[in-house]
DNA sequence: ATCAGCCCCTGCTAGC
DNA sequence: TGCTAGCAGGGGCTGA
């Protein structure tokens, strides 16, 4: 599922794609995936694109844009000379926005969680859902979150999950830096000394750059605005390990269940 | 203010 | 082999 290292991925990439570019049309295969009012954005030119935690904005020259979410299996696919054109045909194609020079942006997601909203003013949208969540893991102090901590009798991992604490940290980078941290999901916030607030928050500063630097995970459904799969999958450090040794004690991983959520720990490494 | 519980949706899998 | 029930999960919403 895209979290910020993917959304991230898919925001430079845009960037580098479609910045200056005129929508010419669009077709929307799935009114549930689509959200506008009576105006459409057909003569709209791209000019900014914009990331909050897993969210993502389009902007356009005259103020107005998209917000985009990707949920669990959303994908923004950007056609190239001689790649993606499946997606013109494909199932699970939402919706197809293109552009003046002919290339189509594909937005594809099979479960439909995820969606493509017309925003009539990004700034204003995009400042206030600065203000509603959290910051990224490396725009707060270990105070700050030792803080947020503090006043919640939560289980770590479902606060680290919970985008208003912190944005950007989905369930698979938030296990990996649960281990690499040595902490237990289950342990209670307000527990948490300094220390391990400090070393817990630099743990999912680490996970999110390796997600990043590997191109992002694509175990599910992601794949970047190319159309092609990240890596990270192939260096989880629990995340979906159930059965296979801990990379630390050779302890075999083991799966339970926190906040709903699958949870793979190391019941050695992690107190 | 905090937080548990439900819902959205489809593809996959376990179990019969 | 073929069916179905259950599960997966980010985040918005509701109500305690």
């Amino acid at each position: 599922m895209p979290e910020l290292p993917e959304v991230e991925t898919i925001k430079r990439q845009l960037e580098s794609q479609i910045l200056g570019s005129e929508i010419v049309g669009i077709v929307v295969n799935d009114s549930r995936c689509f959200v506008a009012g009576r105006k459409g954005v057909e003569g709209e030119v791209i000019k900014e694109i914009l990331r909050v935690g897993k969210y993502l904005f389009v902007r356009f020259s005259s103020g107005r844009g998209l917000q985009i979410h990707l949920k669990m299996t959303g994908r923004v696919v950007v056609e190239q000379e001689t790649q993606n054109m499946e997606y013109a045909e494909a199932k699970h194609t939402r919706v197809v926005i293109t552009l003046r020079d002919k290339r189509r942006i594909f937005y594809w997601d099979t479960r439909m969680f995820g969606y493509i909203k017309v925003l009539e003013n990004v700034e204003t949208e995009h400042e206030a859902l600065k203000k509603k969540l959290g910051p990224e893991p490396w725009d707060i102090t270990d105070i700050d979150l030792l803080r947020k901590f503090k006043r919640t009798g939560r289980a770590v991992k479902e606060v680290i999950l919970d985008q208003n604490v912190l944005a950007g940290v989905g369930n698979i980078y938030a296990n990996d830096g649960l281990w690499l941290a040595g902490m237990n999901p289950r342990r209670i916030a307000k527990s948490l000394k300094p220390k391990e607030v400090a070393r817990l928050r630099k743990s999912l500063c680490k996970v999110l750059e390796r997600g990043l630097a590997t191109g992002g995970a694509s175990d599910n459904s992601y794949v970047n605005a190319y159309g092609e799969k990240g890596s990270y999958q192939d260096e989880f450090l629990t995340y979906r390990r159930a059965g296979e040794p801990c990379k630390k004690c050779g302890k075999l991983v083991e799966r339970i269940v926190v906040g709903g959520r699958g949870t793979w720990v190391c019941g050695k490494c992690q107190k």
